[in-house]
RNA sequence: GGGGGCGUAGCUCAGGCGCGGAGAGCACUCGCUUGUCAGGCGAGAGGUCGCCGGUUCGAGUCCGGUCGUCCCCGCCA
C-alpha cells in the first residue's frame, strides 16, 4: 500500500475516470449527515472529497469522525461535477474524488489558531510555527525562497564561483558588531566567536587561489532586532580575484536578474543606476533612497544667502523638499514635530494653495527673487530646513521618507535598484574621539586618494558600494586593499598601532604580505531579497522560525539558563543580571 | 537605553464617558440534515478583561508600575 499516488491540486477534468490515492490535511469538510464532503489538502492544493454512505459505508462512518487537520487518506475515482456543482474558485473544481475507502491517518487536537484566519498574533503563529507553516503564506514565501536561492545558485555556478564552506565558529572581535560567543570546554575560559560574515576567510579563498568564491553563508551578530534584522541571518557571499568595482556589481546584478525571471516576474533593466553616495544624501538625505518617487531634495544656500529671513541668512545651509499636497495647519503642526524630532529648530514652509496662491507666514520676507525659485504647482507645499549641513540632510531625508509613507508616492509596481558608491573611507566617531572605518578596515581607497589618509581622512573616498532596493538596503561590498603598506596606513589612521593590528588581524596580513592578488566582493542580504521578492514587511515572514524582538524563540523557548554543570565544565560562572 | 502602538473566550474582535448580569463570529461538544464548498438548523460548554498595586460604595473601563509583543531611534565594521 502506497500512502499516495497522486497529489491534490493537479487534477483536472482529464483526469476524470482514475482511480487513484490522495493523502492531506483536512482543510473543512461539510458533514450533511448523509453526504460529507471533505476538502483535502496537500502542498498543491486542495480537492474535494465526496463521501456517500450508500456506497460506502465504512469510508463514510470515517467520515462523520474527521476534524479540521486530521491526516487522511483516501482512495477512489476521480468524477466530473455536475455543472451546477463546479466551484470556479478551486483549480480542482470541476472534479471531485468519489471516495471508497477512507483512512483516519492522522488525528488533530483543536488547533490554537484557525489556519483560514487572518491577523493571528505574530507570537502565537510562532510558538506553533508548524501550523502556521501550513498556511498559503508561509508555504508560497519558503517556496519562493527556494527558487531565488536556486536561480542564484546557478547564476553563481555558470560564473565560474566555487561554493566555499568557512567556519561558523571562529575569531572574535571588539570592532563591529557584538558577537555571540561560543564557549570551549577544551579550553576553559576561551570562546570563539561565531562569524559576524566570512569576511576574512573570503579574502583567504581567493588569497588561495580560489578565483572566484562565493557562498549562501549563515552570519550571527549580537545586535536588537528589528523587521529586517534577526540574530541570524543569510549572506550570498561573494569574493573574485583581479576584480574591479564593475566586475563585481555585474555578478549581483545577474543574481538579481535571474531571481526575477526565475519568479516568472519582469527584472529590472540593467545595468542598475549608480548614485554617488554624496549625490544621494544631497538630493535624498540617504544612503539608501527609495528610488521608486522623486522627491528630491534641492539647495537653495545661494538663493537665501542674503534672505530678508533672517533664520535662512544666517542657516549654514538652506534646502527643500516640494511635496505635491497643499498641507493644512494640523498637518504642518505634526511636520513640525517630527522635523524637530529628527533635529531641527523648526520648519518653515510655503503652502500653495488649488488656485496656486502661497500661504505661509514667512513669505513676507522673502524676496520675490527667493519665492520665485521656490514656486511650486498649485496644491503643493515647500518644506525648508536651514541648518548645517548634516542637520539638513537627516531633516529632510526623514521627512522625505515620511511623506513617501504618508501620501503613498512609491509605485508599488515599479522596482528601483541602485548602487550607491563612493563613499567616504572614514567617518568620525564622537563615541571613541577618532576616525572609524565606514565600511570595513580592507576596504580599498578609490585610487587618488591614497594621499588623504594621512593628511585629510574625512575627504578620502572608498572603492565600497551598496546595493538598495526600494529603500532597504540589501547589502554591500567592496574592492579589498591587497596592498599591505596601504593596509598598514589605514589601520594607522583608525589610531591601531601594528601590534594591535597583528593581533587582531595578523593571518590576514601575513596572507596580503604573501603574493594577494587584487580582489573584491559583495554580501547580500538573503533574506532582505526574499522578503522583497515576497512583498512581505518584515524577514521573518520569509523565515521558517525566526526569533522575536526581544531576542526569544517561542516555539522552542530557547535562551535558557544551563545546569551550573554545564557551565563548571566550561569555566563559566554566571553573575546574574548585568548591569 | 529611549519613544510609540497593542494585550477582553482557543482565535479574530466589540464593549471602552466608572453604572452594576462580560458579548459576537469562527473553532469546540451534542443532536438533526444526501450536493455542500465561509455548508445549514438547533442546543451547549468555554472568561484571572496580561499581571501587581492604587483611586472609588463600585474598575474590563481611571491612575501608577510591571510583563509580553509589534514598529521606530540608539545599535547593526
Amino acid at each position: 500500500m502506497s500512502w499516495r499516488d497522486t497529489c491534490c491540486g493537479e487534477l483536472r477534468r482529464d483526469d476524470v475516470g482514475r482511480r487513484l490515492t490522495v493523502a492531506g490535511w483536512v482543510d473543512t469538510r461539510r458533514d450533511h449527515g448523509g453526504l460529507v464532503f471533505v476538502d483535502l489538502r496537500d502542498h498543491t492544493g486542495v480537492l474535494q472529497l465526496v463521501v456517500n454512505p450508500e456506497t460506502a459505508r465504512e469510508a463514510a462512518e470515517a467520515a462523520h469522525q474527521v476534524r479540521n487537520e486530521f491526516v487522511l487518506r483516501a482512495e477512489g475515482e476521480v468524477v466530473a461535477r455536475a455543472d451546477e456543482n463546479l466551484n470556479p474558485n478551486l483549480p480542482t473544481g470541476a472534479v471531485e474524488l468519489r471516495v471508497e475507502r477512507l483512512a483516519v491517518v492522522s488525528r488533530s487536537e483543536p488547533l490554537p489558531f484557525q489556519l483560514d484566519e487572518e491577523g493571528v498574533d505574530e507570537t502565537l503563529r510562532l510558538r506553533y510555527r508548524w501550523l502556521d507553516l501550513r498556511r498559503e503564506r508561509m508555504q508560497r514565501n519558503l517556496r519562493l525562497s527556494h527558487t531565488a536561492i536556486a536561480a542564484i545558485r546557478r547564476t553563481m555556478d555558470e560564473l565560474g564561483f566555487v561554493e566555499v564552506w568557512t567556519p561558523s565558529m571562529t575569531k572574535g572581535t571588539p570592532e563591529g558588531a557584538r558577537d555571540f560567543l561560543v564557549p570551549v570546554r577544551l579550553q576553559p575560559g576561551r570562546f570563539f566567536a561565531l562569524a559576524q560574515s566570512p569576511q576574512l576567510f573570503k579574502q583567504l579563498c581567493v588569497i588561495g587561489g580560489i578565483d572566484r568564491y562565493y557562498q549562501i553563508a549563515t552570519c550571527w551578530r549580537d545586535e536588537d532586532l528589528r523587521a529586517d534584522r534577526q540574530f541570524e541571518f543569510r549572506q550570498l557571499d561573494v569574493e573574485l580575484a583581479f576584480a574591479e568595482r564593475e566586475d563585481v556589481l555585474e555578478v549581483l546584478e545577474r543574481c538579481v536578474v535571474a531571481s526575477f525571471e526565475a519568479l516568472g516576474r519582469e527584472p529590472p533593466p540593467r545595468p542598475f543606476a549608480r548614485l554617488p553616495y554624496r549625490e544621494a544624501m544631497l538630493r535624498y538625505g540617504s544612503d539608501k533612497p527609495d528610488l521608486r518617487f522623486d522627491l528630491a531634495i534641492e539647495d537653495a544656500t545661494e538663493v537665501t544667502r542674503g534672505s530678508g529671513f533672517g533664520v535662512f541668512a544666517n542657516a549654514p545651509a538652506v534646502r527643500y523638499l516640494t511635496a505635491p499636497q497643499a498641507f493644512s495647519r494640523s498637518e504642518l503642526e505634526r511636520l513640525e514635530r517630527d522635523a524637530k524630532e529628527l533635529g531641527a529648530k523648526g520648519l518653515a514652509y510655503l503652502v500653495y494653495d488649488e488656485e496656486g496662491q502661497v500661504r505661509s507666514p514667512i513669505a513676507k520676507f522673502l524676496s520675490e527673487e527667493e519665492l520665485a525659485r521656490f514656486g511650486a504647482e498649485p496644491a503643493s507645499t515647500v518644506l525648508f530646513a536651514a541648518d548645517r549641513p548634516d542637520v539638513v540632510v537627516r531633516v529632510l531625508g526623514g521627512l522625505r521618507a515620511q511623506l513617501a509613507k504618508e501620501l503613498d508616492l512609491a509605485d508599488r509596481r515599479r522596482d528601483a535598484f541602485a548602487w550607491i558608491v563612493d563613499f567616504p573611507l572614514f567617518e568620525w566617531s564622537e563615541e571613541h574621539g577618532r576616525w572609524t572605518f565606514s565600511h570595513h578596515p580592507f576596504t580599498g581607497v578609490r585610487p587618488g586618494d591614497e594621499e588623504w589618509i594621512e593628511s585629510d581622512p574625512g575627504g578620502a573616498l572608498s572603492e565600497a558600494y551598496d546595493l538598495v532596493w526600494n529603500g532597504w538596503e540589501l547589502g554591500s561590498g567592496s574592492i579589498r586593499i591587497h596592498d599591505q603598506d596601504v593596509q598598514r596606513r589605514i589601520f594607522a589612521a583608525l589610531g591601531m598601532g601594528e601590534e594591535e593590528a597583528e593581533e587582531k588581524f595578523g593571518f590576514l596580513l601575513e596572507a596580503l604580505r604573501m603574493g594577494a592578488p587584487p580582489h573584491g566582493g559583495f554580501a547580500l542580504g538573503i533574506d532582505r531579497f526574499v522578503a522583497l521578492l515576497a512583498g512581505e514587511p518584515n524577514i521573518r515572514e520569509v523565515t521558517a522560525f525566526p526569533k522575536v524582538a526581544s531576542g526569544s524563540d517561542p516555539l522552542t523557548g530557547a535562551p535558557t539558563a544551563m545546569p551550573d554543570a554545564v557551565l563548571r565544565e566550561l569555566g563559566i560562572s554566571t553573575i546574574g543580571q548585568p548591569q
